[in-house]
DNA sequence: CGTCTATTTGAATGTACTCAAAAGCGGTGG
DNA sequence: CCACCGCTTTTGAGTACATTCAAATAGACG
């Protein structure tokens, strides 16, 4: 039993505790050490997972070897490559914990099989898929019509706390500027 | 009845005649001229839609009036103000017709209804906003990592029937450059 | 055919990037 | 516990990609 990722399920549904512990018997828990990969890209994939403790990283590797990082996730947030993962291909991200991380894997074919015995689970399911467009819309939107300094700010006011919890580098490259900027940004303003 | 959606939803669940019908008594046909508009930023919304005919852009604007393409939309495509209608607050995104356009109207509350009454509409929701988390992400990506040109090129590999269909201005918004950029690339190379 | 808007063209500008090197900081081991 | 080493952040100069503004041309629609 797992109770911080029962709780985030519990924000959306209702479950029985022998709901609970079917779904609890389906997930594997993997811990990787700073630094270490949860995924490497060119990896087969077939999961997502959940943060009980720790941060990482989720970044693509373009052909000149350029990182360019798409997210992070902490404590109660779900990752992985969901495009590879459904699509049955090898991962294209990387996925690398940034300190000691615990997180919990469930697999498509366990998460299918999850949805089918526990139908409010198609229900979780679409709600999370929801709350992970909406983000990514609104990043987007960020990207479009805000130039770097507005973008930084706005990161620092939603995320007060991840700024003092990843490098500098990974924040500009999510933000999309280069660290170099970012940091004279820093100097002039706040 | 509504074969274009029937069609649509039948690509990820199977449907009963009768659960079909019942589908279609919840959708509200809706027709807007060109330059017409589907929803404004702020109206209230609390639906989504599905594009029988024609086509829309959806935009955002900002404090100084200039507007943002997020996206299109033509038949066969989902639609709305996702995030205003699920947090049922005012419109932050105005949808406007670029042609004659044929939408079908869902309100959150029939899309609920319909989750509990049919629950394979559940999954079928699951999946659509899967699809679209991963269409943004991919996106999001192609701004992040790739150069102006590079995206232009992509766009219109992906999408080639789009560009004779919609003004190049919008779809230079959509690829976060300025129109006159746009029309510079297009001189330079193909 | 005429008007209105979209697209193209061009010049000047600016925001953000590249490259290089110094300074700062943290983790590790002595 | 301190000192070193390596990586991150800062600083600065030069550059480039993309923007702004303005005007001319082309294209679409009535």
């Amino acid at each position: 039993m797992y109770p911080a990722l029962l709780a985030n399920v519990a924000q959306y549904i209702s479950l029985t505790s022998a709901e609970q512990a079917y779904f609890s018997s389906l997930l594997v828990p993997l811990r990787v050490a700073r630094f270490g990969y949860v995924l490497q890209a060119g990896q087969p994939t077939r999961s997502l997972f959940f943060v009980v403790r720790g941060c990482v990283r989720t970044y693509a590797t373009d052909a000149h070897g350029q990182e360019t990082v798409l997210g992070f996730a902490w404590e109660g947030w779900w990752g992985g490559d969901a495009a590879s993962a459904m699509a049955a291909r090898p991962a294209t991200l990387t996925i690398q914990a940034l300190e000691t991380t615990e997180v919990l894997l469930l697999s498509l074919e366990r998460l299918e099989q999850l949805c089918t015995r526990v139908p409010a689970f198609e229900r979780f399911f679409r709600l999370l898929f929801q709350n992970a467009f909406l983000l990514e819309q609104r990043q987007r939107l960020a990207l479009l019509q805000w130039p770097a300094a507005e973008r930084y700010a706005r990161f620092c006011r939603q995320y007060p706390r991840l700024r003092q919890r990843v490098a500098q580098k990974y924040i500009a490259s999510y933000l999309g500027m280069t660290p170099e900027f970012l940091s004279a940004l820093r100097t002039r303003h706040g």
